[in-house]
RNA sequence: GGGAGAUUUCCCGAGUGGCCAAAGGGAGCAGACUGUAAAUCUGUUGUCGUCCGACUUCCGUGGUUCGAAUCCACGAUCUCCCA
């Protein structure tokens, strides 16, 4: 069977590895338990946290260990890494909240029972945490100099680091500490952007229990321009189909950059490698299968079978030109006052537009379909009766939302 | 603790009393071209009203003025220098 190391290798997660040789032999000859933290900065995990967590499926499916660590206790500080301004700090109630929101989602994707996989928290231990003791026995690990020149902070040098943020690397070093201690977590893994405090951890590790432990990075997914992927206009792509829908969802996917669409299959789906590249071999209009395919096998893993085929179908049905469908975002109103609707209000509404004025310019650009006829009236209007069949609204080339009253 | 400077619309950044809803760039959105891609070109990007228009913005709170993003006072935050 092949090394867990290697697949992921092939797959394309891995970025930076401590000792890449000494972390194949380890999950070679052993179940090694492992972890990946997850600060509960929101109350769902989005497209980002994704590729993390199909990493720790990939290992959790090799025999391994995944320790899932909520941020309970970091998040209450905020990591300061990659990041140009200081986090808005965040009340304990909705962090808690946040993780209890993060360990639902996680349990669909990786696999609790039984001990297979741990969820822990790390207000446990960081937040009764005696700050002279905590000084005396983990601080004075740290060389401050060091955490400086730590790439991490390069946008902070300019801007200004808070002593309070600083603290962060040393909260989720002694995170792999303490897991090592209790659990025997010799392996953490993270985002690239975590490369600095995971070496912290490994570090701090190493000198505390003389003990040797790993740290890996996986590459995180950006457009080709170099911008973190799993952002749209309305802000970032959520798992919570409550957040982002599944044809949402399904669409972001059929949408991505043709350079992308190889990368994503290998890092977001489970299918073979041979398929992978067969895909990612196909040129011009043929592509779009492979977008297909990429999109499809996600949204299956994240919303289940059930909702990709509902997503695709209605996604076929749209662009190949027919018009029936049921999937589509539709938007129900309680009443209406007078017997009619203003286009534009109706596209705020629908949540085409964000304001009327914005709706009006769309309007007048020429990019509206109301039932698929274009409308370029500002002061259009849809009448009662054709709210109560049902009018389907279009903006652009690919957002629909269908009223109804 | 002392001193200097900064804070502008999504971001960067111009603007130093009326011509400012505020240059320019980026990003976004839309149109053309396409393959639901990229690149390119075009338009657009505070809110509200049917155009002309009205209203609310330039860290906050007061003030000066016919008139303030621009001047003054106090406060907040940040940066730098000295301690």
């Amino acid at each position: 069977m092949q090394n867990v190391y290697d697949v992921l290798v092939e797959r394309g997660f891995i970025e930076q590895a401590t000792d890449e040789e000494e972390i194949r032999k380890l999950l070679e000859s052993k179940s090694v338990t492992f972890y990946i933290g997850f600060d509960a900065t929101a109350d769902s995990l989005t497209a980002g946290h994704f590729l993390t967590i199909m990493a720790m499926k990939h290992m959790q499916n090799a025999g391994h260990r995944p320790i899932a660590l909520l941020g309970g206790g970091t998040t209450m500080v905020g990591d300061p890494s990659g990041k140009s301004d200081m986090r808005k700090i965040m009340t304990k109630e909705t962090i808690d909240h946040n993780a209890e929101c993060f360990y639902k989602q996680l349990s669909k994707f990786i696999d609790f029972e039984n001990g297979n996989a741990l969820v822990v928290n790390n207000a446990d231990w960081l937040l009764n945490l005696n700050y002279i003791e905590f000084l005396r026995e983990v601080g004075a690990h740290f060389s401050v100099n060091r955490m400086l020149a730590a790439e991490c902070y390069k946008q902070r040098m300019e801007r200004g680091l808070t002593f309070f943020e600083f603290n962060y690397m040393i909260m989720q070093s002694y995170d792999f500490l303490k897991l090592n201690e209790m659990y025997g977590c010799e392996l953490e893994m993270g985002g690239n952007d975590q490369w600095s405090n995971i070496i912290g951890g490994v570090e701090l590790v190493r000198r505390k229990l003389g003990k040797p432990a790993y740290g890996l990075t996986f590459k995180l997914l950006t457009t080709s321009d170099g911008i973190k992927m799993g952002k749209t206009m309305k802000g970032a792509v959520w798992l919570d189909p409550a957040k982002t829908s599944p044809y949402e969802f399904y669409q972001y996917w059929r949408n991505i950059e043709d350079v992308k669409v190889e990368e994503c299959l290998g890092l977001l789906t489970f299918l073979p490698m041979d398929e992978v590249r067969r895909l990612g071999r196909l040129q011009g209009a043929d592509i779009n299968i492979a977008k297909e395919t990429l999109a499809f096998e996600i949204t299956k893993i994240v919303h289940g079978e059930e909702e990709a085929v509902k997503a695709r179908e209605t996604a076929r049905s749209f662009f190949g030109g027919a018009g029936d469908n049921e999937d589509i975002p539709t938007t129900t109103l309680d009443k209406l006052e007078g017997d009619s609707l203003s286009l534009a209000d109706a596209l705020v509404i629908a949540k085409l537009a964000p304001s009327k004025s914005e709706a009006r310019r769309l309007i007048e650009s020429g990019s509206v379909t109301v039932n698929n006829e274009k409308v370029t009236d500002r002061t259009a209007v849809i009448a009662a009766d054709d709210l109560r069949a049902g009018v389907l609204l279009k903006k652009g080339k690919k957002f629909y939302h269908k009223l109804v009253l």
